[in-house]
DNA sequence: TGAAATGTTGGGGCG
DNA sequence: ACGCCCCAACATTTC
């Protein structure tokens, strides 16, 4: 072992078990000093949003939590000069090694190419590896040594390149940190919402690694044998929801393959091995979505497709916005999708889909503002998972929906929110209207408004589109530049 | 992981 | 019994 001093540089992998630069640090040194940086600016436009920066306060208390048991601490710093905080404290510490998992957000590529050269010109030697992917992304090309441009073979390539999983204990022990390296307090980071929120959403997430095992152990004893039509109904805990877990890393992609596998060996039931094929390929469009990040990381401000750049979104559309961030829309499965993102920080996933389509489509907002909503939003924000999403559903990305798939909210809650239990929860205003009318609460007959003593306009507005009507205008501004 | 328009089929009501 | 119409149910095509 050497006697040395090394610094290990967390960042979006806040867990202590499988963690290469972490175990990596510990095996090679000494002394090991985690640190955490929060420079929100070096992240620009892309630093954490409100809903993220509530999750990162947990996870962070978390992860100091489970250091501390181990014997160490976690060390905060914050500033808007990572590269200057890192010098610093390898001066204070004498830190001859800095450690850290790679990031894939353009920004973050280059802050860190630049602390490198820095580092390494200071004689600072600098350590990085995957802790995030499956694959780096430079390792999956097509034959001709292009990037995929479609999900499908991609995922295909990357199945028969080989899943990796791995399951690396943490180390029990951790070295003593001496008591002259200070740390800032997580709360003067002040990372909790002055206002809004934070009560609701400590009642539904766990922030942390110990909160991510909980998590997919339940996910996968619970609702991973009926995963492939379950996670279709919003109204029914049938996806994982392990996606901010994923995004602050405090579980690996190769942790979820292994516990999957794991829990298919011992479990036998029928139809597991469909079911969790279906959910492991999720991970795999996660894969997809940072593969494409890094190969087109101009994406997250511009459509992949040029022909997109002269589209004819509205100039208007500040109303809409309102209406549709607010979940006032007069749609109820536009309108529930919001507040459940509003209130919990979450949206499910094929309510994503639709929000997205309406906004996109039906109101011709551009992606952007959609997405930048999400990225404030929502506790799982992540940069490459939203950019490929938003720009799926607009139509303008790579293997996106074709322009002409334009979903309805009235069809799609009869389909996937049967009893109207997910509309009732969210827009309690409108419970008492029969299912029928629930969804499409503008043709209820005004006898059963009477009834219900529900006046559309006061207790519930009405639809601000005309889905109809929207429809065939997108169709038409779309089919312009297919 | 789309919706709507259009086409086809077959059962039942009816004269 | 037969032809005709209607329409639900399903399939295909189109955007």
């Amino acid at each position: 072992m050497n006697p040395s001093t090394a610094i290990l540089w967390f960042r979006q992998d806040l867990r202590l078990t499988n963690n290469p630069a972490l175990t990596r640090a510990l095996a090679s040194h000494q002394y090991v000093i985690p640190v955490y940086i929060y420079a929100p600016c070096e992240s620009q436009p892309w630093a954490h949003g409100a809903a993220s920066r509530w999750w990162l306060h947990h996870s962070l208390e978390s992860l100091n939590k489970s250091l501390h048991e181990r014997g160490s601490r976690l060390i905060i710093r914050q500033g808007n000069d990572s590269l200057a905080i890192l010098k610093k404290l390898s001066e204070q510490s004498n830190a001859t090694h800095i450690y850290w998992n790679r990031l894939y957000e353009p920004a973050h590529i280059k802050r860190d190419k630049y602390i490198k050269q820095a580092l390494r010109a200071q004689s600072i030697s600098t350590h990085s590896f995957n802790s995030t992917l499956l694959n780096e992304p430079w390792q999956i090309t097509k034959a001709d040594g292009s990037p995929y441009k479609v999900f499908t073979p991609f995922w295909k390539a990357c199945v028969q390149s080989g899943l990796p999983m791995s399951e690396h204990l943490a180390p029990c022990v951790f070295p003593e940190i001496s008591s002259n390296i200070k740390s800032a307090k997580i709360e003067s980071l002040q990372l909790l919402p002055h206002i809004r929120w934070n009560m609701p959403f400590s009642s539904i997430w766990h922030p942390g690694e110990q909160g991510a095992q909980t998590h997919i152990e339940q996910f996968l004893s619970n609702a991973a044998t009926c995963y492939k039509n379950d996670r279709n109904h919003p109204d029914v805990t049938g996806t994982s929801m392990l996606s901010p877990h994923l995004h602050f890393g405090e579980i690996s992609p190769q942790q979820i393959i292994a516990k999957t596998n794991q829990h298919i060996n011992i479990n036998k039931q029928p139809g597991i091995i469909e079911n969790t094929d279906v959910f492991i390929r999720e991970i795999g469009w996660r894969e997809f979505a940072y593969y494409l990040l890094y190969h087109y990381p101009l994406t997250t401000e511009k459509a992949l497709h040029d022909k997109f750049s002269h589209f004819p979104w509205e100039k208007n559309y500040s109303q809409n916005l309102e209406a549709w961030q607010k979940g006032l829309t007069g749609i109820p499965l536009i309108d529930a999708g919001m507040r459940q993102l509003w209130h919990t920080g979450w949206m499910h996933n094929r309510v994503r889909m639709i929000v997205a389509s309406v906004l996109t489509k039906n109101m011709l907002i551009p992606w952007q503002e959609g997405a930048k909503w999400f990225w404030d939003t929502l506790v799982d924000a992540d940069l490459a998972n939203n950019t490929l999403g938003w720009q799926w559903t607009a139509g303008c990305g790579a293997d996106a929906a074709p322009y002409f798939r334009i979903f309805n909210p009235v069809i799609q809650s009869e389909k996937f929110d049967l009893q109207g239990k997910y509309i009732r929860q969210w827009i309690p205003e409108i419970a008492k209207l029969p299912n029928k009318y629930l969804y499409q609460p503008w043709s209820t007959p005004t006898s059963i408004m009477h009834e219900c003593a529900i006046k559309l306009g006061t207790d519930y507005p009405k639809p601000v589109i005309d889905l109809k009507e929207t429809r065939s205008r997108a169709l038409q501004k779309y089919s312009v530049i297919k």
